[in-house]
RNA sequence: GGCGAGAUAGCUCAGAUGGUUAGAGCGCAGGAUUCAUAAUCCUGAGGUCCCGGGUUCAAUUCCCGGUCUCGCUACCA
């Protein structure tokens, strides 16, 4: 393969209508910025981009919720999440934003110049539009009853308690989430991306071309291009977001996900004048990290804009990384179960590094990986303090005593220095292979045994004795143990950029080059080292105790019966109200409905008569928990099949 | 419902074009050691490789069927 240029590294936008947490930057961030910060130390041309996405239905939905502007929303995460990456030591070239007026601009241009291409298909289709706000709906903004379990909360694109995923037109009885009313059909136009078009050509690229993609992206891929590819909208009807430029498109925006990777480019103009060397040079390299959810887009879609658009080079590889979970359970913004990035930097200070680990050792590369408070701890105590701080403390402690800090100069080695030396000179070629196909999780464990084998130097040459009848042979012996501490931090730096950095003032030394790692050469006889602190603080069980506590206390909230209370439905009449009969009824059997996540099959005693009904509490009851309790219920309600009962 | 990925030691994960004793780290047990933040080093115990069938001389690996977890499912972002 021919060696690139220079190297663009593009990190998924995060939405800006919340923190990050700790399943981002397991998935993503920590992944880009050690690659990033890898391919920096070795001297090569890079660049590394993200920024907030801040367009989008959800946002403008928190903002009125808030009652607040969608621009307040965005500012407020964007600020807080760029933050959070410069405090975790995430380094980008920039962290820019998709509501600013070069992203605007370039977003605009990119869609205009498809359209002059004729690259677009426009089609008009019936929406639903709410003439009291005098809007389109997007499937968010309707809620309604749903046509299969015949919840009354469902929403336009899904069904919350059934799951099911719907068109807004299936929702019975719907209405607007602006205004509240009734919402009526209208004709409303969009532009179409015909993916279609460029299935073959995407078949040719992902297919045969990219077999050496993770399997999880390759499959998803061959997925979607075995089912056939169909014309993609690329507008909606919303006021926000980038407008359509296009005459008679008031009204329209680009759809977030047309706008979000353009994100991208967007912010490389922003950054240098030189960003089409970046983008549109065939010697550049682009990588996109991104999380599992997001693979269709960067593989698919936004391959499919660049290659229409025709001058943008395409991504050399999308190394997506799985999902997180945290203490056995999903991690959700909504119900508060995540690790913020902004509460752990208040909670454990100065400790930026030992998440970078935990998250790094355990990231979700293969599959969904689990983080665990304990497994922070151990990882911590036992890895990061006991092998690598340890190590550390030990070589310079020594030099200290015997060699008033200074490093004593290597005599004669024997066979078991030489082959130390060159197990030493191997051990980045192993970090570098390990890393050049984005094995984080080896990469970093590789990089950890030249500690361990710094450890077993000392524990095998004993140093501590020797000194006793051989200086000359300790000489040689710290000298040995100082070169491997110089090499770590090299292949150190990319995953714990802050205590690299303590460990180079230890030991007086700038910022070495990757290819010096392993070199045995790197500190002369007779440069001064200081006195070591401490690189690593051992962390209390209390200290993570808190953290689940902190978990479970969450978890109680979300169990309690404070659910948010629907909006209130149209007024009925007394005569309606009067026609119901609502009776105490005795629940005497209940089962689940088999091949459903949410229904339960009940068996009711009313007082007149025994009858079956089925309910959508199933995740939320137990089966033979309820039996006998009692429950209200109307008994004249029209009858209905669900699912065959 | 359709499709994709995963399931291997107590935990978190590697791995094998099908072939003798399936690996690592952590945890656990025993030993050595004291320079070091009781940190290190050595040794050891631990596995129905998710379940059921098939192909084969041989299956944890390939094929078929199932179970569970996660994701995608085309206007969710």
């Amino acid at each position: 393969m021919k060696k690139p240029a220079r190297h663009l590294i593009t990190s998924a936008l995060p939405y800006a209508n919340g923190p990050l947490h700790i399943g981002h930057l397991a998935g993503v961030y920590i992944p880009s910025d050690i690659y990033t910060r890898y391919l920096k130390i070795k001297g090569e041309d890079v660049i590394s981009i993200c920024g907030s996405d801040e367009h989008g239905v959800p946002i403008t939905l928190k903002a009125r919720k808030e009652g607040i502007t969608p621009q307040e929303v965005v500012d407020h995460y964007h600020e807080l999440n760029k933050k959070s990456f410069e405090d975790f030591g995430i380094e980008f070239d920039i962290y820019s934003r998709t509501s600013n007026k070069i992203h605007h601009e370039t977003a605009s241009d990119f869609f205009s110049t498809l359209y002059k291409k004729g690259e677009f298909i426009e089609k008009t289709t019936e929406q639903y539009y709410d003439n009291e706000a005098q809007c389109f709906l997007a499937d968010r903004y309707i809620s309604g009853t749903c046509p299969h379990c015949s919840s009354d909360s469902a929403y336009g694109d899904q069904c919350e308690s059934c799951g099911t995923s719907l068109n807004a037109t299936d929702l019975i009885s719907p209405r607007s989430m602006v205004s509240g009313t009734m919402p009526v059909m209208k004709e409303t136009k969009h532009w179409f991306l015909p993916l279609d078009k460029y299935e073959p050509w995407l078949k040719q690229w992902i297919l045969e071309d990219h077999k050496e993609w993770k399997t999880n992206v390759y499959g998803q891929c061959k997925s979607w291009l075995d089912q056939g590819l169909q014309p993609r909208a690329v507008s909606r009807d919303l006021d926000w977001g980038v407008p359509v430029p296009v005459e008679g498109a008031e009204g329209k925006v680009l759809y977030v996900w047309f706008d979000a990777p353009i994100g991208y480019i967007s912010a490389t103009r922003e950054l240098t004048d030189e960003w089409e060397l970046y983008w549109k040079d065939p010697d550049t390299r682009m990588i996109h990290f991104i999380g599992k959810d997001n693979i269709v887009f960067h593989c698919i879609v936004f391959p499919a804009m660049l290659k229409a658009e025709g001058s943008y080079i395409l991504p050399d590889n999308v190394p997506a990384n799985e999902f997180l979970n945290l203490e056995n359970d999903k991690i959700s913004t909504s119900r508060n179960w995540a690790v913020w990035l902004h509460e752990y930097l208040q909670d454990f200070p100065g400790d930026q590094d030992v998440l970078r680990y935990a998250l790094c050792a355990s990231a979700p590369e293969t599959k969904d990986n689990d983080f665990t408070w304990k497994e922070f701890r151990n990882r911590n105590n036992n890895e990061l303090v006991a092998i690598l701080g340890n190590f550390v403390n030990r070589a310079l402690i020594l030099t200290n005593k015997y060699f008033d800090s200074q490093v004593p100069a290597r005599a004669e080695t024997n066979e078991y220095d030489r082959e130390v030396l060159e197990i030493m000179a191997l051990q980045k070629d192993k970090v570098a292979a390990a890393l050049d196909n984005f094995r984080f999780r080896e990469a970093l464990k590789e990089a950890m045994n030249l500690a361990r084998l710094g450890n077993k130097y000392l524990a095998d040459t004993e140093p501590w004795i020797v000194i006793k009848t051989d200086e000359e042979r300790v000489r040689t012996i710290l000298n040995i143990a100082l070169q491997i501490t110089a090499s770590l931090t090299i292949v150190l730096d990319p995953f714990l950029p802050f205590s690299v950095r303590k460990l180079r003032e230890w030991l007086n030394i700038e910022t070495l080059p990757w290819d010096m790692a392993g070199r045995d050469d790197l500190l002369s006889a007779g440069h001064k080292t200081d006195r070591p602190g401490m690189l690593f603080r051992k962390i209390e069980e209390e200290e993570t105790d808190r953290q689940v506590k902190k978990l479970m206390e969450t978890k109680e909230k979300n169990e309690a019966p404070v659910k948010e209370s629907a909006p209130v439905k149209e007024n009925i009449s007394y005569d309606d109200f009067a026609s119901l009969d609502i009776r105490t009824a005795t629940i005497t059997a209940a089962v689940r409905v088999p091949k459903t996540k949410k229904l339960m099959q009940l068996t009711l005693d009313t007082g007149i008569d025994t009858r079956t009904v089925v309910a959508g509490i199933a995740e939320h009851f137990d089966p033979e928990a309820i039996q006998g309790k009692q429950v209200s219920l109307i008994v004249n309600l029209q009858p209905r099949k669900i699912k065959g009962i």
